[in-house]
DNA sequence: ATATTATTTTAGACAAGCCTAAAATAATAT
DNA sequence: ATATTATTTTAGGCTTGTCTAAAATAATAT
């Protein structure tokens, strides 16, 4: 059995492994789960003894084929989740999180293809990430950050990187929501900083939103 | 913060001075979780410093007005999860129990409040119990045990007592679900065994089936 | 009234998952 | 090439929730 730790390492691992393509280190993790490097040098060495990642001292880890079964299992419970509670119950947006992060945990294989069933079979979450099939496999977007965008182009949201509510209310907001199309109006060279326009209206984003919104390439 | 095992030792503790309505004593709790006497008396004491239970020792346990709370709001998630599972993703009876076992202990006021509201505010769950409301308000059912009706009475099935698996999928089989009306041919005084009718079909059950059904008073 | 039996509690241990402080190793700067 | 700094690991400890074995208490039978 793997225990509910063990579980939530394995999804960061894989989340931070797919940003930076290097072996995942320690502190990162660390960083990652609110926690200190020394338990996350423990929690490694349980996970690699059970063959969940490999693991070099002083180099970080990386997922087995089986840690990213495990992995994307959660990841999909999570998005499925998150799903059914913008879709059915009208949570927004950025309500979600939290909720699915304790629900992507429940143990039943039955219940998350009736779920999957019931909500249509989606392929994205409400955030636009794609969601992982019953195999694990899972479709990678072609995406780009908004901020690299020249100005008159136009593209699709398809997701937002950072999940920190306030961003996310803030998206909410003024309209940029995954499906949208945003349309660069002009960008600051010297600051990063642009202007948009969603659903007609136009608004100024700074580098670090636009750089936390992605769109189709 | 209160845990998950405590969650469940509160729990059982509700629904062991429902049934018996004397103090709850040391083994029954210990069978009930399915664990040792002397782990139980080791969470009795850390509840007993919360103040969820009133403890004496060597005579057993009572809730205090706290844990009843907390015992009643995790019987009213359980009981909406099971109503959900079996409306909305098309569960069948009896294989809800050990799924509500988990969703119950999911933490967000929130989440209750929508999901409640999605299944239309229902009143009692698939099994016929009653759901506590959002202030742990229950509405005690006038019931009675079926083996107690004579020949002849017939009376709408409320619910069933044990969760055994192999008992609710008999009485699934044999249509004795919550809602049905049952119906009292024979009663043979010898062994407690009965014959009723169920949608006009006749079966036998022995006194213990019998015992399990409860039907409206 | 006392001895036997059943129940409950105490004592001491263990695994999981976390911590702090100190030691070991790697990376970087001179 | 060596010294300094940053990162990672080790060592030892804590809490939660469990266990077994032994001691304490209560219930029951004679």
């Amino acid at each position: 059995m793997i225990s509910l730790a063990e579980e939530n390492y394995l999804k960061s691992i894989y989340h931070l492994s797919q940003a930076g393509s290097q072996s995942v280190l320690t502190n990162e993790l660390a960083e990652a789960m609110n926690t200190k490097a020394a338990s996350v040098t423990d929690m490694i060495k349980k996970l690699s003894t059970k063959e969940f990642i490999s693991y070099e001292k002083y180099y970080g880890v990386n997922l087995t084929t089986k840690g990213k079964v495990v992995a994307l299992s959660v990841i999909r419970k999570h998005r499925l989740w998150e799903t059914f509670l913008v879709e059915k119950l009208g949570f927004s947006w950025d309500e979600v999180h939290e909720v699915a992060e304790q629900l992507e945990h429940i143990q039943s294989k039955r219940l998350i293809e009736k779920l999957d069933e019931y909500l249509g079979f989606p392929k994205v979450d409400p955030h636009g990430d794609p969601i992982p099939d019953t195999n694990g496999k899972i479709k990678a977007l072609q995406q780009v950050m908004l901020a690299s965008l020249k100005p008159g182009a136009a593209s699709m949201i398809v997701a937002v990187k950072d999940s920190d509510s306030q961003l996310l209310k803030y998206l909410d907001k003024i309209g940029a929501r995954p499906g949208k199309t945003i349309k660069v109006i002009e960008r600051e060279e010297y600051d990063g900083s642009m202007e948009v326009s969603i659903n007609n209206q136009r608004f100024f984003l700074s580098k670090e939103v636009s750089e936390n919104i992605l769109v189709n390439a």
